[in-house]
DNA sequence: ATTTTCAAT
């Protein structure tokens, strides 16, 4: 009876894999980086659950060109041609803040795309690179809403890009001192972004 | 103990 395919079910991300990469207590060497499309219709944000899914960077195994996960992102982004007529907001969960380089292509690509907003939330602050500080300012004044993830964002994530469908129980199981460290991130953040320089 | 960072600044 049931006639054509069935509908493909959306990639979930492995649970030790969400909670590695996301947890303030584990520090690993890759990005991982959900994202979500909400379109501007009648004043409202409607999902698009099309546009729904996340990544993970590119290169350190296997001899590949390197990428980070923003680059990734850029490129799954500009395949979907989103209508310039329309307004949309792209929100994007990452393990690891964009580096300088990268935030200086998410701006050059927001500049093109004046009808994408940008969110980011950010796990933790990537600040191998000097000029993390100045990359996040200049993602602040494109006027990308950057923050940190909280125990909410975390949550969100958990229920709705992680496979935890065997579970029993399926709520977010949060790691020793999760709100105290997001807090944290936090002020040391808002400090960075006040922090104009000239 | 809150040393860790999309590895190789």
């Amino acid at each position: 009876m049931a006639a054509g395919p069935a509908p493909e079910a959306r990639p979930l991300m492995n649970k030790q894999t969400f909670l590695d990469n996301f947890s303030h207590l584990n520090y690993l060497n890759e990005t991982y980086l959900c994202y979500e499309v909400d379109r501007m219709q009648d004043d409202l944000w409607i999902p698009l659950d099309e546009y729904k899914g996340f990544l993970r960077n590119k290169g350190a195994d296997m001899g590949l060109e390197r990428r980070h996960a923003e680059l990734i992102f850029l490129e799954r982004m500009a395949s979907w041609n989103l209508d310039t007529e329309l307004r949309y907001r792209v929100t994007c969960f990452i393990s690891w803040s964009p580096c300088p380089d990268c935030a200086d292509e998410l701006v050059k690509f927001l500049r093109e795309n004046r009808h994408v907003n940008l969110r980011i939330f950010a796990a933790r602050i990537y600040e191998r690179f000097p000029g993390y500080d100045t990359g996040l300012r200049a993602l602040k004044a494109a006027g990308v809403k950057v923050t940190m993830m909280t125990f909410q964002e975390f949550e969100y994530c958990w229920k709705n890009f992680v496979d935890h469908q065997q579970d029993e129980d399926e709520s977010f199981p949060p790691w020793d001192n999760l709100v105290v460290r997001s807090e944290e991130l936090s002020q040391r953040l808002a400090g960075i972004l006040q922090n104009q320089e000239d």
